[in-house]
DNA sequence: CACTGATGCGCG
DNA sequence: AAAGCGCGCATCAGTG
């Protein structure tokens, strides 16, 4: 059963049982704004009914505050946005639509320590949504893949929630530590940290060129050209190339600044709150369906300040990430049978016994060259030795590649379907839908977007199961009054779980249980393997 | 002054 | 200056 809830303009929130279908089981319930969350709390408990709303970051905060944790969702924004792109839904209503209301941006989740919210009014008729979205699934041919990845976008909706909400555990003590460690003590405000300006003296000295403004790249490659460093650019990987007494500091002077200027004291400032970093999660915020986040750069984590991550007193994370997720996903989809048996270990020493390549190191960049889409160099040479060793999966890539070239759609295992050339860029802009088959030039590199995108698109699908699945294993070991665990960091194919210590042991086998069952979830019986690295630590930076 | 695009680098 | 995908963020440099 689903219950529907509707903020009506009044901002009483409307409460609407239906079926499957979104056929109404009853008359609606209209309750007061100050009512409805002791609403949710007692039909949670008697009938834990599906939540349906417009869009998670609206309701779910608010939930979560009071103390009432719902087990499962329909983001129906979120849902729409799959649904209307999706292949796999043509010839209904929804699909092509054109863009409206329902196409835009999660909202800010509400502020739940304001003294008066003012809560807006849900977006337009979300009973003929959920109608509309309903019928569109239920006419697919692709009808199962699109309910699981229906449901998983709606639990990592919740996931993302709820994440804010327990935040990451950070320790202000440490990541100072750590900093003063590398950087020197923390510098008044506008100053260089010491460790920084002496690699600086070091580097204008070398060049000869005691003006050298270090930020600026324009006037960084005229110095090194100048002193005879012949560079068009400042990035690492060139700078690397060459040999002078000015590289290796202006090397360590770069990483540095970056961690100041990325992680430093003023991002703990802005973003560590109380022992906790709470960053924005944006389900669904890229294409291919992976999270993206906004404030703090949470999923550009450096693994130099991990160590700040640390577990609450009484507590450990549960630190576990997935073995070439994407690879696997690439022998699932494409049924390649001798990639899968290459993959009963290390995926990449399994290349190599297979005898398609010499070392893990040319196996890893040959997997990465066919998932990207590399022509040149060492692993687009390395190329045709893989598809030889596993033609089915490269047909698979090679094909999804062929079809972004001449303008096409590609889906993912479950039905989410790439953009149309020209349509990606403009996804947050209202009207204009511009559209076409890519240009000459830019046809190469639409076709490496959608080779690409098949396989990312559809890790992403795994990891929502993954996600999911865990989430309701530690869930169950809660009602049983085992303990809380909580997951407090997601990143793309890993999570942190922090669990009381003597969960710790439990929690990491629902993890891997949780890979398994996604595993069969995508897959079914199909002879894959998910391994996991689990590891049960104390702070984020003993991990990896 | 505010905005925009390019640059560079962190993560997967 | 990456070859080869997807992001977010800070900064610089140029423009309005």
């Amino acid at each position: 059963m689903i219950t529907l809830l509707h903020r009506l303009p009044s901002g009483d929130v409307e409460l609407t049982e239906l079926d499957a279908s979104g056929r109404a089981l009853g008359a609606a319930v209209v309750v007061a704004d100050d009512d409805w969350i002791d609403e949710v709390r007692r039909r949670e408990a008697a009938t834990a009914p599906r939540w349906a709303w417009d869009d998670t970051p609206r309701w779910h905060p608010r939930l979560l505050a009071a103390g009432v944790e719902v087990g499962r969702c329909l983001d129906l924004r979120l849902c729409h946005v799959i649904l209307r792109g999706s292949a796999a839904t043509v010839g209904s209503e929804l699909h092509g639509a054109p863009r409206g209301p329902w196409d835009v941006p999660q909202s800010a989740p509400v502020a739940t320590d304001a003294l008066v919210v003012v809560e807006p009014e849900s977006l337009p008729d979300p009973l003929a949504e959920l109608r509309r979205q309903r019928a569109a699934v239920e006419s697919s041919p692709g009808r199962a893949g699109l309910e699981l990845l229906l449901a998983a976008e709606s639990t990592g909706a919740l996931v993302a929630a709820e994440m804010h909400e327990a935040g990451v555990p950070w320790s202000t003590e440490v990541h100072d530590r750590l900093l003063t460690e590398l950087l020197g003590p923390r510098p008044a405000a506008g100053q260089r940290p010491l460790a920084m300006q002496h690699e600086l003296d070091r580097v204008r000295a070398a060049l000869d060129d005691p003006q050298l403004n270090p930020d600026s790249p324009a006037d960084l490659v005229r110095s090194l050209r100048r002193a005879g460093i012949v560079v068009s650019s400042t990035r690492q990987w060139e700078l690397q190339q060459h040999e002078h007494p000015a590289i290796e500091p202006l090397l360590r002077y770069k990483k540095l600044q970056r961690l100041l200027v990325a992680n430093g004291w003023s991002w703990l400032d802005q973003w560590v709150r109380g022992g906790r970093f709470r960053p924005e999660y944006v389900p669904g915020g890229v294409v291919t369906g992976r999270w993206a986040s906004s404030g703090g750069g949470a999923l550009q984590l450096p693994k130099a300040v991990r160590a700040a991550v640390v577990a609450d007193p009484g507590h450990v994370l549960v630190v576990a990430d997935v073995a070439q997720l994407e690879p696997r996903v690439l022998a699932g989809l494409a049924r390649d049978g001798a990639m899968a048996a290459a993959g009963a270990g290390d995926l990449y020493e399994g290349i190599v016994r297979s005898g398609a390549v010499a070392t893990r190191q040319e196996a890893k960049g040959a997997m990465l060259g066919a998932m990207y889409g590399a022509t040149r160099g060492e692993s687009g040479r390395l190329l045709p030795r893989l598809a030889r060793a596993f033609p089915r999966a490269m047909a698979l890539v090679e094909e999804a590649a062929r079809t972004g070239e001449q303008g096409g759609v590609v889906s993912t295992l479950l039905g989410r379907s790439s953009p149309r050339p020209g349509d990606a860029a403009a996804r947050d802009a209202f009207p204009p839908e511009t559209a076409g088959p890519p240009v000459d030039g830019d046809a190469r590199a639409w076709g490496r977007f959608t080779r690409n995108f098949v396989v990312q698109g559809t890790a992403a699908e795994w990891a929502l199961c993954w996600l999911g699945v865990l989430r309701r294993r530690l869930r169950a070991r809660e009602a049983a009054g085992e303990g809380r665990a909580r997951l407090v960091f997601f990143l793309h194919d890993e999570v942190v779980v922090q669990a009381p210590d003597d969960l710790a042991d439990a929690v990491a086998d629902d993890v891997r249980e949780a890979a398994v069952e996604a595993g069969r979830l995508l897959f079914g019986e199909a002879p894959l393997t998910f391994p996991l690295t689990v590891e049960v630590v104390r702070d984020y930076g003993q991990a990896g």
